[in-house]
DNA sequence: CCGTATCCATTCCGATACTG
DNA sequence: CAGTATCGGAATGGATACGG
């Protein structure tokens, strides 16, 4: 083991945020909240995994603050899994996942789901990477650099 | 099993994105393969991955057709991984994952690694979805309509 | 230097059964 | 309905040794 991250963490954020949403669920799970799933069974019914995983899951994510729990909406005795602002800022990263798997991975003709705009009946514009001035980046308009914000 | 996904596969984009770069190494392969890193050795030392799984993955990946293989571009007689243009297209994904991790796993003064465009020395924008006429959309301003393309 | 082959530990996942 | 407990199998990851 090259102990190269161990103690002091990544200093990358991909790799960060990979630790947290980077498993094969979690992504899907918080996918169904942005359509409004909150419940247990609705996320069951939806995913198809198992009620053990499931469980795990939600816990793992609320404990990293991306849901919380809340009394159910309507008056059930039932407890409800919401996003927090955490977790709604994740909509980005899911959006442009959904984008890329929907052109790279869909045959032409393949029935699929697609994201619109509730305002204008169209599809959301493709994501991309801007400059502060808003033009398009690629990756190598860009490079990394390493910050230490001691700077208030 | 509820075999709701496994013959007809997932309509949802984001689970067949998810399916192919969805594991743990796959999406810090191409974070580092867009600052330049080409050889084995490269990734193998920037990751710190076993070299059997880097092999692995990395064969993966140029099977879905992320990677390509190309001759080296100095002389050397060894091969270099470089993204496709879907690899390359995986750069919105990997920016809103760096972003979202900048935001919420880091404390006020760790340092972490950013990342600038190279033409004004500048952060990049933070990455939004956007309608059609370029207004921040939130979860709430979408939804999901399943579409078959047939009209050609 | 660029990988492959092997082996082992751990983690993840799914099915089922069970509790309140 | 909303989970928890348990178990076995599969996938994943790491260390090491080896071959081109």
């Amino acid at each position: 083991m090259l102990d190269h991250d161990s103690s002091h963490r990544h200093e990358c954020p991909v790799a960060r945020a990979s630790e947290v949403i980077g498993d094969r669920w979690s992504l899907l799970i918080v996918r169904d909240a942005f359509d409004d799933i909150r419940r247990f069974s609705e996320f069951q019914k939806s995913l198809g995994v198992a009620k053990n995983i499931l469980a795990a899951r939600l816990k793992a994510l609320v404990e990293v603050g991306v849901f919380e729990i809340c009394p159910a909406s309507d008056g059930s005795a039932y407890k409800e899994y919401v996003l927090t602002e955490k977790g709604r800022e994740l909509f980005p990263i899911v959006v442009s996942l959904r984008q890329w798997g929907e052109r790279f991975q869909f045959a032409p003709h393949e029935t699929r789901s697609v994201l619109m705009d509730n305002a204008t009946g169209q599809p959301v514009m493709r994501m991309a990477v801007q400059s502060a001035s808003g033009e398009t980046l690629g990756p190598a308009d860009c490079h990394r650099i390493r910050v230490t914000p001691d700077d208030v």
